[in-house]
DNA sequence: CAGTGAGCGAGCTTCCGCTTGACTT
C-alpha cells in the first residue's frame, strides 16, 4: 500500500517528479490518451446528442491494466496530466477507467518541476474542470465527424483510401496553392547597377565604397544609356546618415520554432527533429519538447543569468520573460530549454549534440543584452543624373545576444551585403572602379519545406506540436505531396560592366528553380483538393480551425453547450456530404490536350487507376487507345500535347550490345535500362530515357555491375553476406536474415552462416 | 521491383491529439 499516487502523462516527468516527492508517493504515467473514440465506425451516436463510444485501444490495454493495480494499492490518487483541454480529458478518462468519484478526485497541475511547486500544487488540489473536458469532446467529436464522414465521399468520387481532415486537407491546400502560384507567374527582368568607387583619384591609397542605384532598369538599353551616363558624371557624397538600432534576441523555443532552425542551420527534418529531441527528453538533458509556450520557469531565467555572468559578465545579462503570440496556444508546458543551462555541451550522438547546442545557444541568447548596431547610409549622387547611389553598413557597437546565437531565415542569401564604411565627407569626390549592371528576374514564393509549412500552420493556428510532424508525414504518405529536390534549369542573364570609360557585354548563366527538400502537390493531391475546395469549402478554409477554436474557448468557459455547438455544425455539414454524394460523378481531374498530329485521335489526361495517364483515342466502337504513364515531375494540369506525345515513343532500343539488345523504358520507378534481362536505373537528373546514348548506357551498366560485386562480401554459394543498408546482412533464397550483435564477419564461415539462418527460420515460426 | 488503364462487387480504407517504443532488407 502506497499512501499516494501521482498520474501524469509522461514516464520521464514521472521519474522526475518522483524524486521530489519522497516515499510516501509514487508515480505513474499514463502515456498520454488511456481512451478514444471506438476505432471501427463511427464511434459516436448522433441521434443520442452525439454521445461518444469510448474505448481503449488495443496499445493502451497494458498501461490501463498498470495503473488499475496501481490505484487499487494507493490510497489517495492525484491526476497531474497537463493544464491545457487534452490533459484535463485524460484526467477525466483516467478518473472514469479508474471508477473515481468525480467529486473528490483530487486533480491537480505542475507549473514547474521544482521541490516548491509541487509541493504546493499538492497543496491545492481542485476537481477535474468539466466544462474543459466538454470542449475537448467536442474538439474530438467534430475532428471524427469531418474526417470520417469526408474520407467515404472521397473514397467513392475520387480514389479508394484517401483521406480528408480539418488540419491535413488545409496543409494540402496550402502547398497546391503555392504551386499554382508558382505555375502562373511570370518573371520580369530589369537591371540592377552596383558600383566600387573609391575615394581618391588613384586606386592607391583609396578605400573602397560599394553602393546601389537606387533605380532598377528595365531594360538593356536604358541600362547601357545609364553606365555611359557614369562614365561621363562626376560623383560625390551628398549625405551621410547614421542611425543606431538595435536587435533583440529571437524567444525561447517551441515545437515549431524548433522545427524549423533544425531545419534550416541543421537540415533536420521535422521528423528526425522530434526524435533527436525525444532522446534529450528522456535522457533528463532538455524540458518537453512538444510545447507551445515561450515561457521560462524562475529557476531557468536565473541559471541563464547566472551561466551569462559566469561567461561574458554582467553587462552581457538581461531577463526576459515572453509572450506566447501563436494562435491557440495553451501553454501547458514551459519552453523547450536545456534543463541545466549551466551544461553548454552533453554527452551523446552528433545529431544529439548539434540539437543540445541550438537550443542551448537559442535559451541563453533569449536571455542576453540587445546588441547595439550603427547603421550608416552614404548617398552618392552624379551631376548629369538625378539617379543616386547608397551604400549601406552596419557596424555593432555592443554585440550582446549576437556573441551566442543569430535566428536563421527561410530566405535564401540576400545579395545583401553589409560591408564596413570608410570615413567620408559631404562633397566629397568619388571616383568609380567600376560599375556593372546586371540582369536579375523576380522571383515566385518560394515552395514550402516541411519547415516553413509547420510555421504556416502555426500562424493559422491550425495542428498542434505534438500533430506537425505526423501532419506532415500522413500528407506525404497519402500521395498528395513529395518532397523532392528539383535540379533547376539554366538560364541566361545579361551583364554590363563599365570599366576605364569602356562598356563591355557578357553574357552569364545561372540556375534558377533549383529546389532542395521542398514540398510538391501530387495530382492526386491537386484533386482532391480541388474536390473539397468547390464541395467542402468551409471545412479548407484557413479560418476553420480558428472559427472552431473559439467556440471551444467558449465551451471550456461553460457559456456554450458543447452539444448544442455539434448540432449547429452537423446538420449542414452532413446535408453537404449527402448532396456531395449524389450529384458529384467520379473526379479524374481529366485534360483533352488536343489531336494526334498523324492521326488525328484526341490526346488526354487523367487519373487513372494506377496513377496519372496520357491517352490517345478513345475506347468506343471497340477501338483500343493507346495509354502511358506520366513521369513524376509531370503534372496533369500542366503536361503540353508535346510532352505527352514523347511519353509515347518509350520503351525503345538503344541498339545491340556484344550478344543482347539494350532496352531503355519508364516503369514504376522511373527510367530503366533492361540488357540481359537485369534492369539497371537512370541516373536521376543526370540520365534522359528520351536522350540517353548507348555509349551512356554501358557506361551506367558497368558501373552497376561493379557496385553489384563491391556488395558482396562473401559469396558462399546459395548463402551471401551482403553489404546493405543498414550494415551487413546475410542473403538466401531471395530471403534477408540479421546477424546477431558483435558477429565477426572476417571470420565468419558457411557452417555459421547456416546456423544463423536456421535458427531465424526458427523463431519467425 | 520495372506490365497495368473494362466493369462488377465484397471488404477494406479514414480523423486529430496525447504519449512511447518496436521495427527496420
Amino acid at each position: 500500500m502506497v499512501e499516494n499516487l501521482v498520474i501524469v502523462e509522461s514516464p520521464a516527468k514521472a521519474k522526475t517528479i518522483e524524486k521530489f516527492l519522497g516515499k510516501d508517493f509514487r508515480v505513474v504515467s499514463s502515456f498520454g490518451h488511456i481512451r478514444d473514440l471506438a476505432k471501427k465506425n463511427l464511434g459516436i451516436d448522433i441521434e443520442k446528442d452525439f454521445r461518444p463510444e469510448y474505448e481503449i485501444p488495443q496499445d493502451k490495454v497494458k498501461v490501463v491494466n498498470e495503473l488499475r493495480k496501481a490505484a487499487k494499492d494507493a490510497k489517495n490518487i492525484w491526476i497531474a496530466s497537463d493544464e491545457d483541454r487534452e490533459g484535463e480529458a485524460i484526467a477525466w478518462h483516467v478518473a472514469g477507467v479508474l471508477g473515481l468519484d468525480l467529486e473528490t478526485t483530487r486533480r491537480i497541475v505542475f507549473h514547474e518541476i521544482t521541490k516548491d511547486a509541487i509541493a504546493s500544487a499538492v497543496e491545492n488540489p481542485r476537481k477535474i474542470d468539466m466544462n474543459l473536458v466538454n470542449s475537448q469532446q467536442a474538439r474530438r467529436i467534430l475532428d471524427r465527424l469531418v474526417g470520417f464522414e469526408i474520407s467515404p465521399v472521397l473514397w467513392k468520387k475520387v480514389q479508394p483510401s484517401l483521406s480528408a481532415g480539418r488540419v491535413q486537407s488545409v496543409a494540402v491546400r496550402l502547398i497546391v496553392d503555392r504551386e499554382r502560384e508558382i505555375i502562373s507567374f511570370k518573371p520580369e527582368s530589369s537591371y540592377r547597377v552596383t558600383s566600387l568607387f573609391r575615394t581618391r583619384d588613384t586606386i592607391k591609397e583609396s578605400a573602397v565604397i560599394r553602393a546601389e542605384a537606387s533605380k532598377r532598369f528595365p531594360d538593356e538599353k536604358e541600362a547601357e544609356k545609364f553606365l555611359q551616363q557614369c562614365n561621363l558624371a562626376q560623383f560625390a557624397v551628398a549625405g551621410i546618415t547614421v542611425k543606431p538600432g538595435t536587435r533583440s534576441p529571437a524567444p525561447p523555443f517551441t515545437t515549431s520554432t524548433l522545427q524549423q532552425e533544425a531545419y534550416r542551420k541543421l537540415g533536420f527534418s521535422v521528423a528526425q527533429t522530434m526524435t533527436v529531441a525525444q532522446k534529450l527528453y528522456e535522457a533528463g538533458k532538455i524540458t518537453y519538447m512538444r510545447t507551445d509556450s515561450t515561457n521560462l520557469s524562475k529557476l531557468a531565467l536565473a541559471k541563464s543569468r547566472e551561466v551569462i555572468v559566469s561567461l561574458f559578465g554582467e553587462k552581457y545579462s538581461k531577463t526576459r520573460q515572453y509572450v506566447t503570440r501563436s494562435k491557440g496556444a495553451q501553454e501547458a508546458h514551459e519552453a523547450i530549454r536545456p534543463a541545466y543551462p549551466d551544461n553548454s555541451e552533453i554527452q551523446g550522438n552528433q545529431n544529439e549534440k548539434k540539437l543540445y547546442d541550438l537550443i542551448w545557444k537559442r535559451t541563453i541568447a533569449s536571455q542576453m543584452a540587445d546588441a547595439i548596431v550603427e547603421k550608416t547610409t552614404i548617398s552618392i549622387n552624379m551631376n548629369n543624373s538625378p539617379v543616386t547611389f547608397n551604400a549601406t553598413g552596419e557596424v555593432v557597437k555592443f554585440d550582446g545576444f549576437l556573441k551566442v546565437y543569430t535566428e536563421s531565415t527561410d530566405t535564401e542569401n540576400t545579395d545583401e551585403e553589409k560591408d564596413l564604411l570608410p570615413p567620408v565627407e559631404k562633397d566629397m569626390p568619388l571616383y568609380y572602379n567600376v560599375v556593372s549592371a546586371v540582369q536579375k528576374y523576380t522571383q515566385p514564393s518560394p515552395r514550402y519545406t516541411e519547415a516553413s509549412l509547420v510555421k504556416k500552420l502555426e500562424e493559422l493556428g491550425i495542428g498542434r506540436p505534438s500533430t506537425y510532424a505526423p501532419t506532415i508525414s500522413t500528407i506525404q504518405h497519402r500521395g498528395y505531396v513529395l518532397k523532392e529536390d528539383r535540379p533547376g534549369e539554366k538560364r541566361q542573364i545579361k551583364l554590363y560592366t563599365l570599366e576605364k570609360g569602356k562598356i563591355t557585354s557578357t553574357i552569364k548563366s545561372e540556375i534558377t528553380g533549383k529546389e532542395k527538400s521542398k514540398l510538391f502537390p501530387q495530382d492526386i493531391g491537386m484533386i482532391v483538393n480541388d474536390f473539397l475546395v468547390e464541395n467542402f469549402p468551409e471545412i479548407v478554409d484557413f479560418n476553420f480551425t480558428a472559427e472552431v477554436e473559439e467556440q471551444f474557448d467558449e465551451i471550456a468557459l461553460g457559456k456554450l453547450k458543447w452539444t448544442v455547438m455539434l448540432h449547429k455544425f452537423y446538420g449542414p455539414f452532413h446535408k453537404t456530404v449527402e448532396n456531395t454524394l449524389e450529384k458529384k460523378n467520379r473526379q479524374t481531374g481529366g485534360r483533352v490536350l488536343g489531336n494526334h498530329p498523324e492521326t488525328g485521335e484526341p490526346v488526354t489526361v487523367r487519373m487513372g487507376r494506377f496513377g496519372p495517364v496520357a491517352q490517345i483515342g478513345n475506347a468506343d466502337n471497340g477501338a483500343k487507345p493507346r495509354y502511358a504513364s506520366l513521369t513524376r515531375n509531370q503534372l496533369i494540369e500542366t503536361i503540353t500535347l508535346e510532352e505527352a506525345l514523347r511519353l509515347f515513343s518509350l520503351p525503345r532500343s538503344l541498339g545491340q550490345a556484344e550478344d543482347s539488345e539494350i532496352i531503355v523504358g519508364t516503369g514504376k520507378f522511373g527510367p530503366y535500362l533492361r540488357y540481359r534481362n537485369k534492369f539497371y536505373s537512370l541516373k536521376k537528373g543526370v540520365d534522359d530515357p528520351y536522350t540517353v546514348t548507348l555509349e551512356r548506357a554501358l557506361e551506367i551498366i558497368r558501373e552497376k555491375d561493379e557496385n553489384e560485386k563491391k556488395k558482396v562480401l562473401k559469396d558462399f554459394g546459395d548463402i551471401m553476406l551482403l553489404n546493405g543498408r543498414y550494415g551487413p546482412y546475410l542473403t538466401r533464397e531471395k530471403k534477408n536474415y540479421r546477424l546477431p550483435k558483435g558477429t565477426d564477419i572476417e571470420k565468419l564461415t558457411k557452417e555459421e552462416c547456416v546456423a544463423i539462418i536456421e535458427k531465424s527460420e526458427k523463431k519467425t515460426k
